[in-house]
DNA sequence: TAGATTGTTAATCGATTAACAATC
DNA sequence: TAGATTGTTAATCGATTAACAATC
């Protein structure tokens, strides 16, 4: 019944985004110290939550004294590897045609592993194969299509109709659940 | 230590996206019946989950007989209200001045519930205030902030930054864990 | 009918929450 | 020191997976 396993972008990674989107807007307000009940004023998050995150990404703060914001990013660009460059190639619907032939060229010599894929529907397969066999290692899609690929490659789907329509989805049906209590007191994000 | 309820898209409605796409895909195909292993194959996902699924959304098939293509698309498009219409704004960089003015006279005239936000990050927070003034319950929202909102409206933050990052994140980390073994007779998607 | 597939209930697994000992 | 906050272990909750009875 196990099926072989569908990668998915970990809850904990995605509220490290909002940790950081967080940390960046207090430091530019000049804050240069925070508790993760900081964080969890901020984020929605429990402070519980916050420092499990840490913990699971290995980031330490000082008992009673809290985190280092500049620390605290700092720690946070690194997991991301946001300390080194990164090369990527974007397929286009403008260019399809001549640069696929050059494709391989361009992400050998520039040692691309992450492309973006932004073509119609229909050739969206034909050049995910391309970019695969040119040893491409994750892919962010804009097509809307589901695209076959080895396991040992990631595909991050990015696709409007669906937000939107998640989005219409929910606003359709929350009145019929609780959330009717203390409306304007309570505050939340989404998607985190 | 309990929390304001944080919004997040259900597991269970992305993967309805999920068995939509393929079956839009399969119906161009000429397919007309599905069973939860077909869509199992297709997705990856389990027959079992595919079924549960169906389950919480109240889409029933036929024992023995498994899915109606067709049914099964009309039932998803009915879950995501695509049966019917909605309007919606955008507000974007360019108008950003002269439209403010003018929102709430056309979010009321044509009864908008749903918002897309594409302006810098600086006035994303301004421009929102003014949306929820004016009656709007969900967003989606391009400017890299956590937008400040009541309980009762839905934000969906769509951030190819972070998407990217994802990406990287895994590229960088996948061979330390398993998913090495069979690579090439293993398929699998991202996000859903 | 026998066999195959659904729909749902029970078991398991993982993630969140709570609790608390360590310590600055 | 006493008090506050971290980091981690234990308890709880929810989601996934397995099992199976219903049935076409």
């Amino acid at each position: 019944m196990k099926q072989f396993t569908k990668h998915t972008v970990k809850n904990s990674l995605k509220r490290i985004f909002l940790y950081r989107a967080c940390l960046t807007r207090l430091k530019l307000l000049g804050v240069e110290k925070v508790y993760s009940y900081t964080l969890s004023d901020e984020t929605g998050v429990t402070s519980d939550q916050v420092r499990k995150d840490f913990s699971e990404f290995g980031i330490t703060g000082n008992k009673r004294g809290g985190y280092d914001v500049d620390e605290l990013i700092d720690k946070m660009e690194k997991i991301f590897h946001r300390n080194k460059d990164h090369n990527l190639v974007l397929i286009g619907m403008g260019n399809l045609g001549t640069s696929l032939s050059r494709l391989k060229e361009i992400i050998d010599r520039f040692r691309v592993k992450v492309a973006i894929i932004a073509v119609p529907e229909i050739s969206a397969q034909e050049v995910t194969d391309e970019l695969i066999q040119s040893g491409i290692k994750g892919i962010i899609n804009f097509a809307p299509v589901l695209l076959k690929t080895p396991a040992d490659v990631i595909v991050n789907n990015v696709n409007l109709c669906d937000e939107l329509e998640s989005v219409i989805y929910y606003v359709h049906n929350q009145m019929k659940s609780e959330g009717t209590k203390n409306l304007d007191l309570l505050y939340r994000g989404t998607k985190y």
